[in-house]
DNA sequence: CAGTGGTCTAGACCACTGG
DNA sequence: CAGTGGTCTAGACCACTGC
């Protein structure tokens, strides 16, 4: 990516109504000015320029590097933060999102238990079983947006609440934006794994997609989570995406569910 | 709350930075003037002013009406509309949302199939098995905030998909709101079940939670779905709420996933 | 107190729809 | 063409934070 340093008195070039000459009809291509400034927004945040839990510019700065009215920016940042990419804090500034925070701690994990509310049976205890670079298969290649035989990152963990094991997790990663990553570091990390993966490889996880089945547990599962050969588990397959919906790991949980259940809200 | 009639030229009292004389400190208690308007429309919609699928007033109107500013109105409809409740159209008005739409049939059921995208199926074939009143047991009574023993409609329908049966669904209504429902009504209505609640007992659900288990196929769910005894299926335990977060709707689902999974998309 | 985001206004103009 | 929602601006003022 080359990213020029910032131009920093220069204006980044925005164009209303832009008569598009070489266009063919039926092509209306009209982009508000608020969706540039969130085009150049996110790029700032994809190429670092602002870091997760950092403080980005106040809207009258953007407005004035921008050359638009405060209102304009206002309304991109707006919907940057409806799509939790930004943060904002009234009094104190306007945050890019992080998954550091204790609030959106466990923004993609939608599994609670039965009874209390998250947190009322103690912090989750994180054991990794195994850690190791592979070849990625067809599925898993498709996944990622790979080539069938790319190097990849695999891991396997459970996560256990009061000493229960309750989520057998194996997660695929890229190898070449988590150079470095081993099994070590991710049993010395304390916190999400996705916050180490913010302030160690850079890389922010913002959506996620799962697909939810029920299976019943083989032998690995049975052995792993201590329930007999058979019993339903919930299978959740989540691809997670970064900036710019690149996908950036593929993660196959199976869930306990006899004192857990995922939890889902619509509106 | 004394909500009175609508005096229809009179302004409904709004108020920006209440002094609340009788507060006690550390009572903010302040408004905006956008919350006001959303109440005020979530009242005309709850008391069924505007009808799922009509038009409400344009912004001007509102504005008038309300007397505010045209972009105090367009705030208040902005976050309606991104909560579901409307559904704005350029050129054409902003309309109350409903179940009968294309577009949002299946707002609430998550279930699709493997591959193919929704209705590549074909449309859902929906068999009434039953529908009969009965008293709510504890955790029915819990769920619709009613008092064990009231009167409720129970239902068990099977929902199937090219002619293989999928899902089989136990529902659960308060008895007075749906007084008159019945299976043969459930059976020759074609559509969506909720768009049938809107035109049929102006019940319009907005919002639900669903709470999500991994279960063995009992007999029941065996007969019913063609399964052998034991299969893992998803059990999806739905609470809908109309406006104002009442609890309308019990629904106990048990989803076959041999050929489908439940999507979820989080951002 | 200064600086931030949050609210409200008034007005101009644009894009889309349908008669 | 008139009417709708959509964008953009400029300015005033309010609520919250922290020094």
């Amino acid at each position: 990516m080359p990213t020029l340093p910032e131009t920093s008195d220069e204006p980044d070039v925005l164009q209303l109504t832009e008569a598009a000459p070489n266009a063919t009809l039926a092509t209306p291509a009209f982009s508000p000015l608020y969706q540039q400034i969130k085009s150049l927004i996110l790029g700032s945040l994809r190429s670092g320029e602002w870091k997760p839990g950092e403080a980005i510019p106040s809207e009258i700065d953007l407005a004035a590097r921008f050359r638009v009215s405060q209102g304009t920016v206002r309304k991109a940042v707006d919907e940057l933060a409806a799509e939790n990419l930004l943060l904002r804090r009234q009094g104190k500034g306007t945050f890019v999102a992080t998954h550091a925070e204790q609030q959106v701690q466990f923004r993609f994990l939608k599994l609670v238990p039965d009874s209390g509310s998250r947190g009322s049976e103690g912090p989750a205890q994180r054991d990794i079983i195994e850690c190791r670079r592979t070849r990625a298969s067809a599925d898993v290649a498709k996944a990622l947006a790979l080539r069938a035989g790319d190097t990849v990152l695999q891991a396997r963990r459970v996560l256990s609440f009061g000493g229960v094991p309750v989520i057998l997790e194996d997660i695929w990663l890229p190898a070449t934006p988590f150079k470095g990553l081993t099994a070590e570091r991710l049993s010395n990390y304390r916190g999400p794994m996705y916050a180490l993966f913010e302030t160690e490889f850079n890389v922010r996880m913002v959506r996620a997609e799962e697909k939810i089945r029920a299976i019943a547990a083989t032998d690995v599962h049975a052995t792993q989570l201590k329930v007999p050969l058979g019993t339903p588990l919930l299978s959740v397959e989540r691809i997670a995406y970064t900036y710019q919906s690149e996908p950036m790991e593929l993660r196959r949980g199976y869930y306990r569910t006899d004192t857990h259940h995922y939890q889902n809200d619509m509106s």
